[in-house]
DNA sequence: CAGATCACCTGCTTGC
DNA sequence: TGCAAGCAGGTGATCT
């Protein structure tokens, strides 16, 4: 990679789902930071800087201590990417749902299925929709999938407000942590009373990942 | 063929 | 107190 990177000059820098596709003069990169990675300009070089960018203004370092990310040369196969949640209607999203019989809780997490959604955000929007994450996709009335589609533009657009969610790891660009978490009513709330209803928060797993709701708010 | 499960990786938390 | 096992999760390979 360093050989087709050297000596070249970003263009801009933009987002497809997860990815961060950085566009050169000629060709591209594409980030993905998996769990723990981070993409720092002028950050401080770590053992667990996998990649060091020397620009002419500074340095890109891309740090991932559990090694979940990865930098790839060129498009990160973006044609296999589903639409963006806060681009697809609600026409498209309601037929898309319907086609599938999988739990909602895992097509959501599908990125060929909707591009960007990770687990924390899908926990929040099941929860702000009141629908329970094992439910099937195709069963939900086209009212409640209007409600999901609601509750995903509207705890996204909430959450970038507050620039995303830092549990434990995650900082933009500057090194600036989010907030979201603060505003988090379902995930990592195991046993907390739910903010609608007062009942407990439960955890169960769902398509291998830990799955937090309410069994009184989120029906199937 | 689609959906479920496992492996990858390491830092932090939990439990004895 | 200290140490080991458990857990976290996005993705891709493998299994059913």
């Amino acid at each position: 990679m360093s050989e087709q990177v050297a000596g070249r000059r970003i263009e801009s820098v933009a987002r497809r789902g997860k990815f961060i596709v950085i566009a050169l003069d000629a060709g591209e990169l594409s980030v993905h930071l998996g769990m723990t990675g981070k993409l720092l300009v002028s950050g401080v070089e770590t053992p667990h800087s996998y990649g060091v960018f020397t620009m002419d203004d500074g340095v890109l370092l891309y740090d991932d201590p559990r090694q979940f990310g990865r930098i790839e040369w060129g498009d990160a196969r973006a044609s296999a990417l589903g639409p963006e949640p806060l681009q697809v209607g609600v026409e498209a999203f309601t037929a898309a749902l319907r086609r599938r019989k999988t739990r909602v809780k895992a097509l959501l997490l599908n990125q060929a299925f909707l591009a960007g959604l990770g687990n924390i955000y899908v926990d929040e929007i099941l929860f702000a929709a009141g629908i329970h994450p094992l439910a099937r996709a195709s069963r939900l009335s086209r009212l409640r999938i209007a409600r999901l589609h609601q509750a995903m533009v509207d705890t996204l657009t909430l959450a970038i407000e507050h620039r995303g969610s830092s549990i434990s790891d995650y900082v933009d660009a500057d090194g600036n942590r989010g907030d979201f978490q603060m505003l988090h009513r379902v995930y990592g709330r195991e046993g907390q009373p739910c903010a609608n209803c007062g009942g407990p928060i439960k955890k169960i797993l769902v398509a291998g990942r830990g799955t937090h709701f309410c069994a009184v708010c989120q029906r199937r």
